[in-house]
DNA sequence: ACGGATGTGTGACCTACATCACTTTCGAAA
DNA sequence: TTTCGAAAGTGATGTAGGTCACACATCCGT
C-alpha cells in the first residue's frame, strides 16, 4: 500500500478527519527509505521526531555497558518508532532504532506532532489513543517478565506476533525476550 | 491540600483550563474514601471507572496461579490508577487495586472521560501527556528489568520513590522488584 | 497482658538461566 | 563449486535468585 493510503487507514480507525484535514496532517510527514541494517537513531543523538513504518520492518533497542543489546520494541508496518523518552523529554537518545530489513517510513517532527494536535483535535484523539494502546501493552509485557518463564514469553511473542519467525533471527527474539541466545536455542 | 485543589493543580502543570472549564472537568468526578486493605477494583470485576488519588497510598496488582503477586504500581498521592486494559477494551478485571493506607479518591469513568476530551481539547491534551508518561516509565521498568539485578533495581526503586520507604512493608517492595521477599531480605 | 495474625530475617538446598567454548548449518559472494 | 562469515545448536560449568523451613519480632484486637 502506498504510504499516504497506510496512514490515513491507520488514523481512521481512531480518529474522523475530513479529507481536506487528514491532507494538512500528512503534510508535515517527511517520507524516507532506509537500507537493512541502517540506523534512524543512534544512542546520542539530538532525536526530534519519530517514525511511522510503512513497509519493512525496524527495531528499537538498548545496548548496555557489556553491549549486550536488549530490544524494546519491533516496528512492523503500521507501528511506529522513536526514543520517545529522548523525544518527549528533549534528551539525547539512549535507545538505538535500525532498520532489520529494508525499510520506508514516514517521519513526523515532535514540534509538527504538538502543533497538529493543537490545531486539529481529532489528531490528538488519535495520539492519546495510540499512547494508551502502547502503555497497555507494555504493562502486559511487564507481568509477562515477572510471570513468566522463557519459554511460555517465547511461545506468547510468537502467537502475537506471527510474522516475527520469518522476520527477525533468534538472537534478535533473545534479545526481545531477555535471555541469552544459547538458552532460547534450547527452547 | 483539598480533593479540588489538588486536581487543578495536577492538571495546571499541562493543559490550560479556565476555572469554568475546570469546574465541568471536576463536576464528572465522584469523591470516595477507602479503608487500608480495601479493594478498589477486584479481579472480574466490571471495570468502568479510573481513580485519581487525592490522599493515602494504593496498589494495582496481578495474582498468578500460584497465589503469587505482582505489584504493577504504587499510587501515591497526584497518581492515577485502575486496570487500563480492562477500562480501555472493556473486558473484565485481570488486575486488582487496593488501597495500603486509608486513601481518598476521585473516582473518573471511563464514559466521562471520553465525553469531557471530546468536550474539551485540552481535557484530551491532559490525558495524551499523562499516558505518554506513564509509557515511557513501563518502557524504563521494563529496561531496567531486562538489564539490572534485584540490588541495583532495589536502590533505583528507593532513590525514585524515598516515600515508599515509610508507606509500605518490603514484602510488597519485593512484589514490585518480581523478586521473593527472602531475596530481598538478603539485599 | 495475652494470643494470633502478619511481617521480617536466615539457613539449606534447588533450578533456571548465563557464560564460555566449541561445533554445525546455511546462505551469499567469488 | 568452493569458501567464508554469520546464525544456530550444544556441552560443561557457574551463579542469582527461588523455595521451603523455621525463628523472631511486631502489631492489634479482645
Amino acid at each position: 500500500m502506498e504510504a499516504k493510503e497506510s496512514l490515513k487507514t491507520h488514523i481512521a480507525k481512531t480518529a474522523s478527519l475530513t479529507d481536506d484535514e487528514f491532507d494538512h496532517f500528512f503534510s508535515h510527514f517527511k517520507s524516507r527509505r532506509f537500507q537493512k541494517g541502517q540506523f534512524i537513531i543512534s544512542g546520542g543523538d539530538i532525536v526530534d521526531s519519530e517514525y511511522f513504518v510503512v513497509a519493512g520492518c525496524l527495531k528499537s533497542f538498548f545496548i548496555n555497558d557489556d553491549m549486550k543489546m536488549f530490544i524494546l520494541q519491533f516496528a512492523m508496518p503500521t507501528w511506529w518508532a522513536s526514543d520517545y523518552n529522548a523525544l518527549y523529554n528533549h534528551t539525547k537518545a539512549t535507545i538505538n532504532v535500525d532498520c532489520i530489513t529494508d525499510a520506508e517510513v514516514l517521519c513526523l517532527s515532535n514540534d509538527d506532532r504538538e502543533k497538529i494536535c493543537s490545531e486539529l483535535h481529532q489528531v490528538e484523539h488519535f495520539f492519546r489513543w495510540r499512547t494508551n494502546k502502547g502503555y497497555v501493552a507494555a504493562q502486559k509485557r511487564l507481568l509477562s517478565f515477572m510471570n513468566n518463564n522463557v519459554k511460555y514469553r517465547y511461545e506468547e511473542l510468537l502467537k502475537l506476533y506471527p510474522e516475527l519467525h520469518d522476520t527477525v533471527g533468534k538472537n534478535l527474539i533473545a534479545a526481545y525476550l531477555g535471555v541469552s541466545r544459547e538458552t532460547l536455542s534450547r527452547l
